[in-house]
Parts: structure tokens; C-alpha cells; sequence
DNA sequence: TATAAAAATTGACCTATGGTAAGTAATGAA
DNA sequence: TTCATTACTTACCATAGGTCAATTTTTATA
């Protein structure tokens, strides 16, 4: 069993447990590749081709508002990667996708994607258990926005991943928590107190 | 072809083509029922049970923040509504749900969604297609959150669905644009000028 | 239909966060 | 290693939105 049969096969075991060939029948089509760091993936108004996993690294999602990026997640390893919302569309969207490190990811291209969907008899499982997973994130990010202040939020990353603040800069996890990064700068001063 | 085949052919239409067949095989397990205004549907700290269809009428789900409701979606009609978190996890959330009007809704049973899932030849399919609809809502409601104001959040609720103000409190309204109803109330005066 | 309860509005004041501008620290390219 | 660029911090003032309390309007129910 290689090992990334035996990642995918853990990251689905959170949510779904299936016999190692369906994770092998995924982990076959997977591609490796690395990118540098602040290395731009996705472009903004361009349609996403392919699914990725972080293997080793750090990544962004991002979106230009007036003149500065939003970014609307931080991925790490582990985490499906992407403008999601693009690959399943294959229209272009705003979105656009940066590498915060040098980043080693797999991914899958949306027409194997497809094809797993269609002809594979675990694929459209494994395709609504993602959905289903990225679901859950985005709705846990909506909560946090609408009942917790910045100051929280920004101690609940901390808490969640404690060596983000050496992986990502501060400008982007300030647009992430939805404020700026003179904001973020005095709360990190508050807290140091 | 009855009444709920055609209607769950629209609604997935947007998303997914497949032959009559499929949408009779999901219509034929879905039944109805009416929840009074205001009736409470599913309570906090208990599992979902059921992904329902709203039919007519529109309902909310929330949770309980300190003091007061916080509604993270309102629902109307051909939306899917449910504790979706629950559902998939089977596992009690602090989420709850409630009926703004009297409303006619249609749901299938998460056993009969799970067999649907495992034995139907496009069950999987659809319970993907519907995952990633309500992963491209969530998605938009966070962006919306990070980059709009709470008034330009409101015009735009209200360029949506423009009746929303007959049927849905405005307290409810303005906990879901992350306001509280008396910020709501200054924006309204404010527009109305 | 009368009455009580709940929802919505308003005003006065307060606080978290934003905007601007300047300074300092860190980073990357030559 | 130097220099230019970018990131981060700080200070000062501005503002969107919050809190509390009072009032008006709407809704539910006896």
C-alpha cells in the first residue's frame, strides 16, 4: 500500500470508512506536484481544473475586494486545496489560489474526477463525502463570523493551528478573520499583555 | 409524472440532467407534511432525522448565542432545509429550526437518503450534486460576511428575495446579516430617505 | 374587540474596528 | 552585505455598529 493510498484513506476515515482498493482506485490517479512559495496556482477569472490535496505545505484562497485580497480559507496539510466552487461549475470565478510555503500537493484533474464520479462504483461516495466535509467548514466559518468577535476568532486559529502565525502572513489570516491587519496587529498586542 | 418528480427535477436541473427515472426514484421516497408558523422543527442538542424540501412557506435554522437566536439561513421555497450538519454527522448539534409561516415541506428520512445513497444507481450522484449546492450557498454567505457591509449584505438579501420582509421578522433578518435589530432598523430608515 | 405580549423603532451613549500616516522590522534580490 | 521592498506595528482620529432604555407599532390571544 503506498503512502498516498494510506493519506487518502485518512483523511476520509474521519467521515467514511470503505475498503482499502476504493482508496487505492482514488490514490491511483492522484499526481504529485510542488509548487514555490507565494507561487500563484489558480488565477481570478479563470476555471479550475483540478482538485488538490496538500501533502506538505500551506495555501490560500483568495479574492480581490477594491484593492486588497480576502482570503476565504488557509489550508494545510491535509486539506483539500482549490477553488472548489470553480471545479464543480467549470465556469471562471473571481478566486483566485496562492502557496503561503513551498507546497508539495496531489491532485486530481476534473475530468479524472469525472470519470471516478461516473465509473468508479465508490466514486460518487467518495465525491459526496467531500462535498459533504467542505460543507460542514464552510458552515463553521459562517458561525464563527456571525457570533464571535475578531479577538476570538483569531485566538480559536491560534488554537487550532498554534504555528500558523510562521507559516502565513499576518495581512492574509487578518483578511481571513475579516478585518485589517492594523486591527489584528492590536489584538496580538492586547493579548501579549 | 407527478407533482414532486417535476419539482425535484427543477431543482437539481440547475445542477445535474438525468433521466426522469432518477428524479421519480428520489420523488417516490419523499413524503410531505405542514408545520404551523412558528412551530419549532427540530430542537438544539438533537440529531436530524430528516433533509427536507420546502414546498411553500419558508423556515429558518439557528442556534443559540448568550442571550438571543442567531440565524445562519432562511429557507423558501425549492431550498433544501435541515440541520445538514446533524444529518450527516447523526449527531446532536446546537443547531435548531423553526417555520417562519405555515409551511408545506417535503423530506426524505435519513434512512431512506443513506439507502437511497448505497442503492440506487444515481443516488450517490445526487446526494453529491445536493452536498456541493449547499457548499457553493455556504461559500457565497461567507464571502458575503467578509467583504460587505451590513447594509450593502442587506440590499442585496432583499434584491434575492424581495418579499422577505412580510415573511420573515426583522430580528431574524438582521441576526442573519450579523446585526442586531436595532442596526438593522437605522439602516432601514436610512435607505428609505 | 380588548388587552397583553412581542416586535420594531428611536435616541443617547459607547466600543470595536477602520483609515491614515508614520515608523520599524523583516525579507529578498542584486 | 546592501538596498529596496514588503510586512508589521503604533498612534491618532473617524465611524459602523452595539448597548440600554424608552416608545410606538404590530401581533396574538382571551
Amino acid at each position: 500500500m503506498n503512502k498516498k493510498t494510506i493519506q487518502i484513506k485518512e483523511i476520509f476515515d474521519l467521515y467514511y470508512s470503505a475498503p482499502i482498493e476504493v482508496w487505492d482506485t482514488f490514490a491511483e490517479r492522484l499526481k504529485t506536484v510542488t509548487f514555490n512559495k507565494n507561487e500563484e496556482i489558480k488565477f481570478p477569472n479563470t476555471t479550475e481544473k483540478k482538485l488538490y490535496i496538500i501533502n506538505k505545505g500551506s495555501a490560500g484562497i483568495f479574492l480581490w475586494k477594491e484593492n486588497h485580497p480576502v482570503c476565504i480559507d488557509l489550508c494545510f496539510e491535509n486539506d483539500f486545496f482549490g477553488d472548489y466552487l470553480s471545479l464543480l461549475t467549470q465556469k471562471p470565478t473571481p478566486l483566485y489560489t496562492v502557496c503561503f510555503e513551498e507546497t508539495e500537493m496531489f491532485y486530481i484533474t476534473f475530468s479524472d474526477l469525472i470519470d471516478l464520479y461516473e465509473n468508479s462504483k465508490f466514486g460518487a461516495k467518495i465525491g459526496r463525502i467531500a462535498a459533504e466535509s467542505l460543507f460542514i467548514h464552510k458552515q463553521s466559518q459562517q458561525i464563527e463570523l456571525l457570533t464571535q468577535t475578531a479577538e476570538q476568532r483569531y485566538r480559536y486559529l491560534l488554537s487550532k493551528q498554534p504555528h500558523i502565525i510562521q507559516r502565513v502572513p499576518l495581512k492574509h489570516i487578518a483578511s481571513y478573520l475579516g478585518i485589517t491587519s492594523e486591527s489584528l496587529s492590536r489584538i496580538r498586542k492586547k493579548i501579549v499583555k
